[in-house]
DNA sequence: GCAAAAGTGTTACAACTACACCCATGA
DNA sequence: TCATGGGTGTAGTTGTAACACTTTTGC
């Protein structure tokens, strides 16, 4: 970064994309946007846009995604950057940067299209099909990181609304890791972190419908946790 | 990133940071550039410079350590990016977009100026003094995550010459996280991780000129550790 | 009563910690 | 022979895994 050189007029664009997701139904799903606009009209794509000359990635990324989804109730939003896609042929039209971020809601309000999309909606993870650009690998790699997160870090609670129960915590490993895990052992694992949730006194709710109702909890202030809760043998592991 | 609008011509320039970490006598050091242009002239800071039109951001890391610092033998170097810093303020004569990517390198080969870079020079991280732009905390980012990074990967490795005594690697964990490991137990852990290190067949080599010569190991092919091996307990360590 | 979900208890095993101890080498 | 670093052994503790069991709700 030393000085002006004749690279530095060439015309980049910086867009930010966004990978977001929600647990509905038990399932995970994540936020898609159609394209309304060529390249790739009536495809499906990550919401996101390009960032304006006053504002940082994580403004714009805040910004694009109620633009576009119509998600201005952001309050319980966790957001955080993912990586930096760079490729140069990976925007057919010109040079395009993309800073891509992961974020994760706790209920999943409905979605509706905006500005550049002409649709938007929550899809299940699975079920998502072929999106454009290279947003097919953003978005997997999103996933892989939140389930990596999961086991070192209090990220669960961002998937939960501000009062928890035990058994919501739970399903949401179970569901992004796609294991099941032992109830007695997640619940002392979960107690016996410091800050990891602290109770609600008195307060409990039913989580089936049927069943005994369970004490509430809130997150706490901690963010890491200490030992991790490693998924259960997934034998070699990527880095 | 839907079609084009008037903010996707504005003057964005794309660079890349880099915080080239190496081992040299027990201490961490870094690589540091002179500016020899302003803003900041004389200033260090990290090697980096302008993403070309062709060339991913990662291209543009590689090329530019060499053109800056004369580090061209970068065989051993392993590169990966950190994150991507974007405020709008960041630099005072444009909007500059700035991928930042933690790197290792085993030896330090002496670097020189080249290029935009005045000189160049590898420094202990300690005795940095206050850097260009906002490249301090770029730096403190690269080291937290490097520091972290040897927790649940096998990144050390990338510290050591291809051939290396678990006494040496056992340095690198303790140079980096500035604490002492029981030497026993470092050395079954890290025999215990399938694909950590291989042994080198007869091969030994004396690690401090005195003492029992040491069987040497190469870097296996595992990239994960499971379990991973734990700062000795500092507490509430940040997300 | 029965199914479902919360919550408690217990035992076996794996991992980690903190040492003591021996070995090989250079000064 | 002493200091230094490599390598092995082992007891105590901590944490995890895999259960069985009780409690409280809706149907």
């Amino acid at each position: 970064m030393d000085g002006y050189d004749r690279y530095a007029f060439e015309p980049f664009a910086v867009t930010v994309d966004l990978a977001v997701f929600t647990l509905r139904a038990g399932a995970l799903h994540v936020l898609l946007v159609e394209r309304g606009q060529e390249p790739y009209a009536g495809r499906w794509a990550l919401p996101g846009g390009f960032v304006r000359p006053d504002e940082s990635a994580e403004s714009a990324a805040r910004r694009e995604l109620g633009e576009e989804t119509g998600l201005t109730d952001v309050s319980g939003l966790h957001l955080e950057q993912l990586r930096t896609y760079s490729e140069p042929d990976r925007d057919p039209r010109m040079r395009v940067v993309s800073v891509a971020f992961a974020a994760l809601l706790p209920d999943a309000p409905e979605a509706h299209g905006g500005s550049d999309a002409a649709q938007a909606s929550w899809t299940p993870y699975d079920g998502a099909r072929e999106l454009a650009f290279d947003h097919g690998r953003i978005l997997a790699d999103a996933r892989d990181r939140v389930g990596a997160k999961l086991e070192y870090s209090c990220l669960a609670t961002a998937f939960c609304p501000p009062e928890f129960t035990l058994g919501e915590l739970r399903q949401v490993y179970e569901t992004v890791w796609g294991t099941a895990l032992d109830r007695p052992n997640f619940r002392r694992k979960v107690l016996a972190t410091p800050g990891f949730v602290e109770a609600v006194p008195g307060a409990a709710r039913l989580t089936g419908g049927r069943g005994k109702p369970a004490s509430l909890y809130r997150a706490g202030t901690a963010t890491a946790l200490h030992p991790p809760l490693l998924r259960p043998t997934p034998e070699g592991r990527p880095a």
